[in-house]
Formats: structure tokens, C-alpha cells, sequence
DNA sequence: TTACTTGCAAACGTTTTGCACGATT
DNA sequence: AATCGTGCAAAACGTTTGCAAGTAA
């Protein structure tokens, strides 16, 4: 389990909500994929590890979980029903379009632009959210073998 | 009706499709809409201008649209079911988050943005997917209004 | 005329809800 | 002990599919 997990169950505490092993389990899974998940992926590696939970719970887990900002959305072009760990100060995301592997990246390139279209358009700009979708290291590997001989 | 209409129908005949009622709605109903609308909404629009199209239908005209790229999904924190016209050359999108207004900007800032990502992270960025989410001028007004005594 | 398109009804998968039981604090 | 959380079953919801009838080319 990765180092934040302690920083997550401090939060639900700090929240008034209570720590159970579903959520246990659910945390747990989210944080030590490498990918965006969907209810019903986390419900089977859940029950494949031999925890007894319904698939309602984890619904209702991502629920609260969203809401204190321990996990995220991802948004795929078919669909937006994943969600992975939220990452401090990491706002944006690098998504692998092959395994579909998450990365994060820093934004802070954005502001500038975020000024200028705020002017340009006249709104008030309060969040930018920006997603790069392409291949990584590794499947870039296998793409460039199959096409060898 | 938007100028934008006749190329449609022009590149609907093209792909070897049929120009027919139920499209012809869909397609002003959505180039004229400010904001992005999902199947439902269109359904209920054109039923209110007297249509008597199908919900079905506005699904499939919505999926042929899309495949042609005349239309795009825009994703919000909720979901991403809704469309909106596409606009050549103008890939990023600005959101009010009060009256859902949807406004285009230009995204050449991003080209060395991706680039720099690209090479520290050993990615092939093939796409990058801007929002922006804030307070159209008009709302920022009304805002402004109610807050005064 | 022929193939594409439509509408209806029904199927489908996902997400939510009601309620009694169980677990955490 | 009191409250919050859980699981099951069933309902609700959005979306897709099969098929007969209708329509554009």
C-alpha cells in the first residue's frame, strides 16, 4: 500500500465517517492501481481477494471518497466512470490510450493561459482541467515490435 | 439557423447518408444551442417544435454526428453525455458553470506544453483535451446584482 | 425500387433506493 | 447503546437492439 493511505483514513476520520473494512478495501485497491477503475473492476478484485462486499457499498464508498476529494474522475472518450487517487498538486493527467495506465503531471504552465483566455472572454476562470491522452514508454515498446518482422 | 448548417448537410451526403426530418432537427437544434444538451433535451425540443421523432432516433443521428465529427461530447464534473456543435480549429472549450454556456478558444499554447511532457515523460502525446470552467460575463452580472442589498 | 431510416417495445447494463441486519465508535 | 454502514432485492434510469413499417434516393 502506498504511503498515502494513512493521510486517507486521518480524513475519513476528520469527516465524522467511519473506517470499515470495505472502505479499507476499496482504498486499497485505488490506490495501488496504476489505471482507472470503475465500480463494478473494483467489486471483482475486491471479491477475488476475498473480501465480502457489495457492489452497492462500493458505490456508495466512491461516493463519500469523491466527495472529501481522496479520489477522482477520469474521463475517457467513451465514458467517465473510472476513478483513481487524488494527488496533491498534481492536477493533471497523462492517460496511456493502449492500457489505459494514468500518470500525473504538474500544471503550472496553465495559469498564464487561464489569464489570458479570462480577458480575451470576459468570464471569471476558476478551474482548468486538461487531460493528455497518448502512448506510454512501455506499450510504445510492443507497438514498435509487432510491427517488426 | 447557423451558416454551419450547410456544410453538414453536405458532409452527411457525402459519408452516404440520408438527409432526412428527424436529422435536419437534430442537427438545428443543436447548432443553434448555446450550451451543451443531452439526448434527452434534444428529444424534448424537438418534440416541443412539433417533431415527431423518436428518442431512438436522436441517439442514432447523435452516434452517426459524432462518427462524422460535427458534433463532440462535452464532459462536465457529473458526466458526459451532452453535445454540442464542432467547431474547426477551435478544440478547447470554456464552461460557465451557472448557465452551462458553452465559448471556444484556440489551443496553440498547448503544442510545446505536450511536447515538454512528452519528452520527460517518454509518452507519444497524440491529444490533449482542455476545459475551462468558470462564470460567463452575463452570470458574473447577475452574481454581482444579488450580492448588492 | 431498394436500401437506409424510423418508431415502438422490449432487453440490457448501470446506478440508486428501501429496509432489516450488522458493525464501529 | 446509539449511530452509522452494509447487503440484498427491487426499482429506476439511460442506452441499445430487433423488427416491421415508412421514406429518401
Amino acid at each position: 500500500m502506498k504511503d498515502t493511505s494513512n493521510s486517507w483514513t486521518q480524513k475519513i476520520n476528520t469527516n465524522g465517517y467511519r473506517l470499515t473494512g470495505a472502505r479499507r478495501m476499496v482504498i486499497d485497491i485505488i490506490s495501488n492501481s496504476p489505471r482507472a477503475l470503475t465500480p463494478a473492476e473494483i467489486f471483482i478484485e475486491a471479491r477475488s481477494r476475498g473480501a465480502k462486499l457489495g457492489l452497492v457499498t462500493v458505490y456508495r464508498t466512491l461516493e463519500k471518497l469523491e466527495e472529501m476529494t481522496l479520489v477522482e474522475r477520469v474521463h475517457h472518450e467513451d465514458g467517465c466512470h473510472a476513478y483513481i487517487a487524488h494527488v496533491e498538486g498534481h492536477q493533471h493527467l497523462l492517460l496511456c490510450r493502449v492500457c489505459h495506465r494514468v500518470e500525473y503531471f504538474g500544471g503550472d504552465d496553465l495559469v498564464s493561459l487561464a489569464e489570458t483566455i479570462s480577458r480575451r472572454s470576459g468570464y471569471e476562470v476558476q478551474e482548468h482541467w486538461l487531460q493528455l491522452v497518448g502512448i506510454c514508454p512501455d506499450c510504445r515498446a510492443l507497438v514498435s515490435k509487432e510491427a517488426l518482422p
